[in-house]
DNA sequence: ATGAAAGCGCTAACAA
DNA sequence: TTGTTAGCGCTTTCAT
């Protein structure tokens, strides 16, 4: 391995001073053409790159961001959702030569590696309940945006699809579509995304009966258990909607093992329009890569501090209708 | 936000200097107990955390090594297996004080910016075909560990799974369970991966016909569209080993579209263990968290520079049957 | 076992 | 427009 060469050989061989090689570095005004050339190619020449810790060091910013996933199990990482979001955010960043870093340990060590300045802000998806997490790192003074609102509300900004009426929309198709026994099997009460596709169901099937209702993980192995036990206190319900595709995979596993066919018995209808099935489901749609690089914008943004930006932003959601519904 | 503490305050605090402290902190040796106890005291009053930039600048270490996805395209992200190997370099990760720092790019800045020192070593996963990044990066002298076999071959040590034998094994079982006219869908050519499990499939197909392969690029619209263009060729086939579940799923889809029964018409193995299907699949199980942790064993080792290291590590993979085949 | 002092490679304030 | 200078907060010899 060659000796990497510092800002000092640079400057010596372009025959300017460390500051203006600096400057031409960081785009800075005040620099003449020549200059700026001559650097340009000695740079190139020497193939040169920064130290990226003497520059946060000098600079007092890290160039990274945190990606956190506030949930120990890593169960997220298995979700086409968090795939979409984290292929949103890489996009969003190209350019801003800033590095992600990926954590997904306990609040306590997140924490205090956050709030201790090795990063410029920090994104946290899939935090659930009251996660003291936010507010920590927002009273910390570390520029951060929640993926998902977080129910704590508070000031923290965040960026979230519109659960809701996504859902609402889904049920009734159900309804639309002449089901009469209409179940959901429901995401965590802790998380708003859980609590908003519930609201959703119950809302378009308001002056029906709404107590059939499970509640999954949003594993497959969650949405199947949900549906078993749909299946054994109604054995005639005749649709689901489960508030999330991966769980909908489960749930169409067991409807296939109790001989249930779809959707002529039982129609169902997912959330996400992550995942290839059989048969393939009718969903709801979200576009999660742009979620990813709304959510990126807007830390990027609060980084630079920027004035006059929304608090939140909610992204809309469409019905796909496939075979499932 | 409060000004956080540097190691000054915390050697006064503790009535020592800051080399102590320091050595406390890495845990060097030569260090009263007295002394640590009392550095250990203030770093909890003070909540002390270093600061990672300082500490790589003088330590000539970055404290941080990249996962590399060496694919523009970022399908990977989608792949439950990778969700399955994060999860493992996680675990493994935990209690080194080393962070993960996620690239994407292409291998003009990736290669770059990682030879330029900002990270102590690379995992590389996914890597297609002859890959330069590989080289690029072990020839500068960067310790790197890929995530299944580099095609390219040369000095890189790597973590795989035993795709042929579990290939072997999937067909094998097609076979015994009487199929006649069994055909596979395969993964990239340009990928080990893909080369070693159609080789199994070859290997265990021997003395028969082995022409009806068909090509897929591990999504489920590849696996859909080779299963379709198979179908076209032996309308009687009635067996494939898709050489990935999340192919399968695409597979699985057209199948039940043409009117074939699973397994009753065609029986489908696939690969991975690592989605919900239906059927449930037959599949080759491989431990893609164990893949994950290996590999961050093997980089960490690397960069200690302990010495007899195994230049490669190949995990066991098992048949799951299940009601597919 | 401990402390003093010299950088690590850059940025930024200031001077010219 | 450019150069000079002083740190940024640590680790690491080298003394003691």
């Amino acid at each position: 391995m060659t000796r990497r060469p510092g800002i000092d050989e640079v400057a010596r061989l372009a025959g300017v001073s460390k500051s203006t090689v600096s400057r031409v570095l960081n785009g800075a005004p005040h620099v003449s053409t020549r200059a700026r050339e001559a650097v340009r190619r000695a740079v190139i020449q020497l193939d040169y790159t920064p130290n990226q810790a003497a520059r946060s060091l000098a600079g007092h910013r890290a160039n990274a961001i945190a990606l956190v996933v506030s949930e120990p199990s890593g169960r997220v990482l298995a979700d086409p959702f968090f795939a979409g979001v984290m292929r949103g955010v890489h996009a969003e960043l190209a350019g801003h030569r800033t590095q992600l870093v990926l954590m997904m340990s306990q609040p306590g060590d997140v924490g205090s590696y956050l709030t201790g300045g090795h990063v410029d802000g920090a994104l946290v998806i899939s935090s659930h309940g009251h996660d003291p997490l936010l507010s920590l790192l927002h009273d910390n003074g570390l520029p951060v945006v929640a993926g998902g609102r977080p129910l704590a509300g508070g000031p923290v900004p965040y960026v979230d699809s519109d659960n809701f009426t996504g859902a609402v929309e889904a049920t009734q198709h159900l309804i639309s579509s002449g089901r009469k026994r209409i179940a959901t099997i429901a995401g965590p009460v802790d998380m708003a995304v859980g609590l908003d596709r519930l609201s959703g169901w119950r809302r378009a099937m308001s002056g029906q009966r709404t107590d059939l209702v499970a509640y999954g993980d949003f594993t497959p192995e969650g949405g199947a258990s949900a549906m078993t036990s749909l299946l054994t206190r109604e054995p005639s319900l005749d649709g689901v909607f489960v508030a999330a595709d991966i769980m909908a995979l489960g749930a169409l596993q067991v409807l296939h093992a109790a001989g249930r066919r779809v959707p002529d018995d039982v129609a169902v209808v997912g959330f996400d329009d992550s995942v290839p099935a059989v048969p393939p489901l009718t969903t709801v749609k979200q576009d999660v890569e742009r979620f990813g690089r709304m959510l990126t914008w807007r830390l990027l943004a609060e980084i630079e501090g920027e004035e006059g930006l929304p608090p939140s932003v909610l992204l809309p959601t469409s019905l796909v209708v496939r075979t499932s519904a």
